[in-house]
RNA sequence: GUGAGCGUAGCUCAGUUGGUUGGUAGCACCGGGUUGUGGCCUCGGAGGUCGUGGGUUCAAGUCCCAUCGCUCACCCCA
């Protein structure tokens, strides 16, 4: 039996990779028009690290962690997340000091032992997106605002869903009312619920059965008992959503999974991809980095799964194909292939790309392999054309076939066929 | 961790109430039709331990059990 990959582990074939190439590009186009920069960390962290920002208690860090311990005994994660590492790097480095306001982001693997599903694999690919250093409200607005115009720009659409998390003056009192508003009617809520009830409260209001529902419409709301420093605060970052004209739906039940949010929060859902339609994430993080031992900043951020994205745009047929070759070189006979290998190297170093058969096929299967290639044109070098010191330039859209004479100067020969086909 | 569905060629799938040696299958691959010209067409070729192991039967791709794998959903999340 030969040897699989792992379970809910992929390979991205090179008929995909153009999808993601198109992805990221643009992703990157995107960042740096706001003003971002590219930080790349490294996946492997001492586990403490994932711990400490996600929540000892989360499901990520509790059951779903690829955690083992290295040669000599440290205990080390696959991260499961970006942030984690963005901000270890930036207390590290000291990254503060480069300016006040640090904005950064990164792309690369995540890794999550979970059951696969739609949309979800145990590593799968995010680009994670942060500020750090800014509490304003127009940081908020801005970040979600970037995230918005990145999947206008490929051509995806989304809701934009937020809420408020309150921060640690108004949380825990609001957490204490509904947990006593949970106790009250524990026995009419689901299993699920009731664990929950427990172990992240919040979540509960996001239940998915409509009878839990029914019972937490009289629930309290977060908004409703916001602080006056954070109500004003998501005031002002609606307020700015409206300015740009950012469609957003405000969602009181929103939570997230993982602790270390505060205030605002917001996911970018799609009905496109089954039961996972969350195609990015995010919120304010403003304890954070104190936390892990750096400065008291406050920071906001959001990841974005490529692999939904992905997913998304395959479903449109509108994709254009990733260009071919420039040029397919086909030759007959010992001496024009010889000929034919020097000059496709002069070809390349000059910026054409430019392929050859070196199994000796024939000429018809030569014709074929420039057709599947997608080379715009064919060059053709057999023992006629060297006998007239000249090769035959087919163009493989029109068929339209020319002569051009054969210099003996390859350099020269090469560029001079360079401006014929370019 | 829980539940459901599905495993026949590289991919997509036929395969009848169990009945000879598994399909004129489609896409992809290789070769010919063109002694030097691709796409379209046409002819041919190659490609399978029917996921694996057991059982029932005169006979199993087909029925039963187990196991492995994949998929979807719950949970959770990007």
């Amino acid at each position: 039996m030969s040897i699989k990959a792992l379970k809910g582990f992929k390979d991205i074939l090179p008929d995909e990779v153009g999808l993601w190439q198109v992805i990221e590009r643009k992703a990157r186009d995107i960042f740096h028009r706001y003003g971002f920069e590219e930080i790349k960390v490294p996946i492997l962290e001492k586990t403490e690290l994932f711990v400490r920002t996600i929540g000892e208690s989360t499901d990520i860090v509790e059951k779903e962690m690829y955690t083992f311990k290295d040669r000599n005994g440290a205990s080390l994660a696959m991260r499961p997340e970006g942030t984690a590492s963005v901000i270890r790097a930036y207390i590290e480095n000291g990254l503060y000091v480069r300016g006040s306001v640090q904005r950064l982001y990164t792309i690369g693997p995540m890794f999550r032992h979970e059951r696969p599903q739609k949309g979800r694999l145990r590593q799968f690919h995010q680009m994670s997106v942060e500020v750090l250093g800014s509490d304003r409200a127009m940081t908020d607005t801005e970040v979600m605002a970037m995230a918005w115009q990145l999947l206008q720009e490929i051509g995806l659409e989304a809701s934009l869903e937020i809420n408020s998390l309150g921060c640690a003056a108004c949380r825990p009192s609001f957490k204490a009312k509904l947990q006593e508003f949970i106790k009250e009617r524990l026995e009419h809520l689901c299993e699920d619920c009731q664990r929950r009830s427990v172990t992240n409260p919040l979540r509960v209001l996001d239940c998915k059965s409509d009878h839990c529902q029914e019972q937490y419409t009289s629930a309290p709301s977060i908004i409703e008992h916001l602080c006056g420093v954070c109500s004003t605060h998501f005031d002002e970052v609606k307020g700015a959503l409206d300015l740009l004209g950012v469609p957003y739906t405000v969602n009181p039940s929103m939570v997230r999974g993982l602790d270390y949010y505060t205030r605002t929060a917001f996911e970018l859902i799609t009905t496109e991809l089954g039961a996972q339609g969350a195609i990015g994430a995010g919120g304010r993080y403003d304890g954070l980095v104190k936390q892990l031992g750096g400065p008291d900043v406050p920071g906001i951020g959001f990841a974005m799964g490529i692999e939904r994205l992905a997913m998304l745009l395959s479903q449109k047929d509108e994709l254009e194909s990733p260009p071919g070759l420039d040029l397919f070189l086909v030759t007959l006979g010992e001496a024009a292939y010889k000929k034919g290998f020097h000059l496709m190297q002069m070809l390349r170093s000059i910026g054409v790309r430019v392929m050859m058969d070196h199994e000796g096929r024939s000429m018809k299967n030569q014709m074929k392999q420039a057709n599947k290639q997608k080379a715009r044109f064919a060059l053709i070098l057999g023992e006629n054309e060297l006998e007239n010191r000249e090769v035959a330039l087919k163009d493989m859209l029109s068929g339209e076939q020319e002569f051009v004479e054969l210099a003996t100067d390859f350099q020269n020969w090469a560029a001079a066929i360079k401006t014929k086909i370019k």
